[in-house]
DNA sequence: CTGTTAGTTCAAAATTTTAAGAACCAAATT
DNA sequence: AATTTGGTTCTTAAAATTTTGAACTAACAG
């Protein structure tokens, strides 16, 4: 495949960004792989090749990451391989679910407000506010997708 | 403080949710414990002694909590001890900074359509899409809050 | 029916992260 | 001046995560 120096390199900016989102480093790294590779999918070995790992962990890479979402296989008639792809259709999605986790922390605030003192008047209605908005937010969001949208098709 | 079990239940699921977003176990609980205790700040020592943790381990949490925002200390004439609390008021820089983080993959795409050949134009299509989409969201967050302090002030 | 391809699975090694303990320090107290 | 308080810092130990390597399997090919 080749690839030069600078791809290499967002290759692996692209695995410590989702390493920070919670993905372990060889799952990160193959995302990366396939954001940059000019192939639109790769297969199994292709990916272990260019990222010098083992089968194993090629394997469970993958895995995780058709069960999570980004990633997919297709197949061709008579050839016996796989070939990996992102999901980049798929974006909202993607999108979505991330914003999602952080929104849901409002699950937890709504909780700790059930059960603190109201001595505490001032943290409690930050408190209230924050879960409010975050309420506010999830309603949202798919408009803003859908403002998005009409904006675009002019 | 002496903490029943619902309240220390959630500080442990506090504690994970923060465990989630990158944070070590230990600040993520110290985070779990502020919101849920009575008292509006607390002393090294009862964060200590509530979690049962090493007072290095209390040291380097807090100050990473300071550091990296979430916390701040309060002193009182002719007290040593700092009273460590929460920055409730400060949500949204928090959740504003959490999402830029998600938003800023932005960069990282823009990047990768710099390097990426033209012969997938599906796929380049896509990454433009997300691109254009995390621009406009990021131009559509503050007009968001915006739209919210005014929904509440009726 | 033997070998090869395209993986999977599992135990163990390597690495990283986390937390503890002990030594330390500066300010206040006795 | 010695002790206590309220921490900090550094080294090491423990725990968790990540990755490898080797053995395995199922499908197909010769």
């Amino acid at each position: 495949m080749t690839l030069d120096e600078q791809k290499k390199a967002l290759i692996e900016r692209i695995g410590i960004f989702h390493e920070k989102m919670g993905l372990q480093p060889v799952a990160g790294r193959i995302l990366g792989l396939m954001y940059v590779a000019d192939r639109p999918a790769l297969t199994f070995d292709e990916i272990r090749e260019e990222l010098s790992i083992s089968k194993s962990a090629t394997s469970t890479a993958l895995n995780l990451l058709i069960e999570t979402g980004p990633v997919e296989y297709i197949t061709f008639p008579g050839d016996r391989k796989r070939y990996f792809r992102l999901k980049t259709s798929n974006w909202r999605d993607a999108l979505t679910k991330r914003i999602d986790n952080i929104i849901n922390f409002k699950v937890l605030l709504k909780e700790v407000l059930e059960c603190r003192t109201d001595k505490t008047s001032e943290f409690n209605t930050c408190l209230g506010e924050f879960v409010d908005f975050l309420d506010f937010l999830q309603e949202e969001l798919p408009n803003l997708l859908d403002k998005w949208e009409k904006s675009r098709v002019k």
